[in-house]
DNA sequence: AAGAATTGGGAAAAGCTTTTCTCATATTGG
DNA sequence: CCAATATGAGAAAAGCTTTTCCCAATTCTT
C-alpha cells in the first residue's frame, strides 16, 4: 500500500510462514525510497528537523512506522561520535552489594538514553585487561568501576585518555578520581548513639576482617560515638573476625565468659555476624532486646527480617550510592571535571532488636 | 618519531598537566598518515590480511601501537552488520537467582567477544518495551530474557522480527521459543531418593506458594519419588506456603503439632523454609539430623552452611544454566534455529543435615 | 631482453545517519 | 509583469572500517 519494496511477498509456492520476515533491519534509505524522497528528507522528517512540509513530514514518519523503521543507533553513534553506552566494570564477581548499585544505576543512565555493558572481571586482571580494551573499542562514553567490597584498587587504565570515570564502592588512591563510598564511620556512630540513647551503657563490636577499611572505620566510628555518649570503649569490646554467622557466635561466647561487665548491647559489623550473636545468645539464656540490645550493618533483608527479632541495622543506601554515581558519570561526560573522595551518608533502620518501639515489623 | 600528528603538543606556555591529552581517539586515518600509507593498507596490516610486504605491515603494526590506536567497533559493526552485543533482559529485578546465571553468560559470550547490554524493567511493561526499542536500535545480535522467578512470562515482541532469543529461567508458551530451566522435579527426586536411601520412611515437603510453577513441580517431584521409594506420599504430609524462614518455623508447627506418625524427614522448598523448619525443630527438642533429616532447595551459600548443622540442598546450577544459554544463543546468532523448553539437570549438595557422611563441612 | 606473472599498495564503494549547503520552485511585493 | 524573498527538498560530505577491484612496479621465464 505505500509502496513497500518487494522483498517480504514470500515466494507464490513457499509455505507462507516460518520464512524469516525481515532479512534485516529496514534502513532510511527503505524508508526514504517507500515515501519518495530523498535520504536526507526522511531524516529530517523523523528527527523533526529542517525546514519540510507537513505533509511530507507525515508521509514519512507513516512510511516509517508502517516499516517499523528503528533508526541504526551504530551509524548514529559513529556519526555523533557518542555511543550512549557506559561499561560497568566490576573487579571481582558481582554479589549481593554490587546489585544494588548497578541496578539503581542503570535506572539513572537509561533515564538519559544510555545502555549499560556489564563486566564482570572476577579478581582477574588480564580479564579486566581484555575488557577494558573491548570497552574502548565500543567507544563507551563512560565507566564505573565496582567492587564487592570496598577495599582501594589499581587503577583503570584509561583515565590517562581522558575517559570519564566514577569509582563506586571501590577507590583508588588518586586525589584526580572521583570515588563514591559510603559513610562507614558516621553508619557506625548511627548505631552507637542510637544504642546509647537507649541508654546502653556497655557497647561491644563484633566486625569482619581488620584489612577492610570498613572495618577500620566502623571501629572508629564505634569508638568516636561511644566517647562522644560519654561511655568508654574498651580495646577488649572490639573483637575483628570473620563476616560470618559463626564468628558472631565464637565472639558473643568470647565476650560472655567473662562473669562481671558484661555488655548490654552489641554493634556487629554485619547482619551475617548480628544473627549469629542473638542465635549464641538466645542459646546462653539472654533475651534480646531485654539482657542485650543488637545493631547489625548492611540491612541485608533476608537476614534482618529473619532473624528473632528482626534486626535493626545499618543500611549503607546503595541504591543512592548507585544513582549518584550515574548523576555524576553523566556530568563528567558531559565535561565538568569532578575528583575527590565522596562519602555518602548511611541511614538506620529500626527493628525489634535493639529494643526501640518496634513499629510491629513484618 | 613516528609522525605523530602534532595535536599532542601542548601550547608552550600551558600549564603541563590537566589538558586532556587525546580529544579524541585515534582513527586509522590517522595511522594510515603516520605510517605514510593509505587507510586500505593499514586495515590490511592491522587485520593481517591482503598481500602486504612484512615491513609495511610491521611499520603499521608500530605505528598503531605508538598511537594507542583501537578499531572503532561502531564502525566495524556497522559495516558487517553485527554488533558483537547480547542483550540481557530481566522481566523484574535482577537478584539473587539471575546473578549466577548472568555471570555465566557474560563469561560465555565474552570469550566469542560479546558485550552484554544488561537491562532491567523491574516489572514494568512500559519499561521493558523501552528497553527492547533501545535494544532493538543497538542493533544487539541476540537477546536473553529472565526473570527472578520460573515462571511463565508473554513473548518479546521482535521474535517476529527474527532476533534471536533465548529463555532463561523464565519461560513462554510459544513452542517455537526456546526456553532454559532447571528441572525442579528431578531435583526434588534428587533430595527425596537420598533421604530414602539414608532409610527415611515419612518425609513431608514444606513449599512455597503453589501458584509457582516450581513448587508443583517439586511437589510432583516428591511424589513420584515418594511413590517409587514405596512409601506414601499423603496430602497433608505438603505443606504449602511463604518463601520464608518464618513460614519454615510455622510449618513444623502445623507437622509436628500431631502426637504420632512424626515426620522422619523434611524436603523443604527452599533454604530459607529449611533454615526455619531446623530453627523450629531444635526449638521443640528434636535434633538433626537424628530425629529429622532435612534437604533444602537452592544451594543458597549463606543460608546452607550458616545453619546448624548445615544444610544439605538441592543445586540448581543456574551458572551451568546462564552458561547453557550462552552457548545456545551463539548457536542461533550463527543461524541455527533451536526451539523447545529444555529442563536443566539439578544436583544435590550434601552436608550435615540429612544424616549422611558429613565430609567435616565448613 | 621482451613478454608474462607476481607482488605490493592505492582508490573507492559500502554500511547508515546526520547536517550543511545549494538549488529550484512558488510566493509576495512593487 | 518583473524582481526579490521564502520555502521545500535534494546532493554530498563526514564519521570509521573493511573489502573488492585495479594498477604500477618488480621479478621471473625463455
Amino acid at each position: 500500500m505505500n509502496g513497500l519494496p518487494p522483498d517480504d511477498l514470500s515466494p507464490e509456492g513457499a509455505p507462507p510462514r516460518d520464512v524469516a520476515p525481515a532479512p534485516g533491519a529496514r534502513t532510511l534509505r527503505d524508508v526514504a525510497q517507500a515515501a519518495g524522497v530523498s535520504i536526507g528528507t526522511a531524516s529530517k522528517a523523523l528527527n523533526a528537523s529542517g525546514r519540510l512540509s507537513a505533509e511530507t513530514r507525515a508521509k514519512v514518519l507513516e512510511v516509517a512506522k508502517s516499516l517499523d523503521y528503528r533508526p541504526n543507533d551504530l551509524a548514529q553513534s559513529l556519526h555523533r561520535a557518542r555511543s550512549m553506552t557506559v561499561g560497568i566494570l566490576s573487579t571481582d564477581s558481582f554479589g549481593r552489594f554490587t546489585f544494588p548499585i548497578v541496578e539503581a544505576l542503570e535506572r539513572r543512565l537509561f533515564d538519559d538514553g544510555i545502555a549499560i555493558f556489564m563486566c564482570n572481571a572476577t579478581d582477574d586482571p588480564a580479564r579486566e585487561r581484555r575488557h577494558l580494551e573491548q570497552l574502548l573499542g565500543k567507544r563507551v562514553d563512560g565507566l564505573v568501576v565496582t567492587a564487592r567490597r570496598a577495599d582501594k584498587r589499581a587503577p583503570i587504565e584509561p583515565v590517562a585518555r581522558g575517559l570519564p570515570v566514577v569509582y563506586a564502592f571501590s577507590y583508588i588512591d588518586d586525589p584526580d578520581a572521583l570515588c563514591l563510598l559510603p559513610d562507614d564511620e558516621g553508619g557506625a556512630r548511627l548505631a552507637i548513639s542510637h544504642l546509647a540513647r537507649l541508654g546502653r551503657k556497655r557497647i561491644a563490636h563484633i566486625t569482619g576482617p581488620r584489612h577492610f577499611e570498613a572495618v577500620r572505620l566502623r571501629e572508629a566510628g564505634w569508638r568516636a560515638a561511644l566517647s562522644e555518649a560519654g561511655l568508654a570503649a574498651r580495646d577488649s569490646d572490639c573483637l575483628s573476625g570473620r563476616w560470618s554467622e559463626a564468628w558472631g557466635r565464637e565472639a558473643v561466647a568470647e565476650l560472655f565468659k567473662r562473669s562481671r561487665d558484661l555488655p548490654d548491647a552489641l554493634f556487629c559489623g554485619n547482619d551475617q555476624i548480628a544473627r549469629g550473636a542473638v542465635d549464641a545468645l538466645k542459646d546462653i539464656g539472654r533475651s534480646i532486646p531485654e539482657d542485650v540490645a543488637i545493631v547489625g550493618f548492611d540491612n541485608w533483608n533476608v537476614m534482618a527480617d529473619a532473624t528473632r527479632p528482626p534486626l535493626t541495622s545499618v543500611d549503607m543506601n546503595l541504591g543512592a550510592l548507585g544513582a549518584e554515581a550515574g548523576a555524576a558519570l553523566l556530568d563528567m561526560i558531559s565535561g565538568r571535571r569532578l575528583a575527590g573522595l565522596r562519602r555518602l551518608p548511611c541511614s538506620l533502620v529500626v527493628r525489634a532488636s535493639c529494643g526501640a518501639h518496634a513499629h510491629a515489623g513484618a
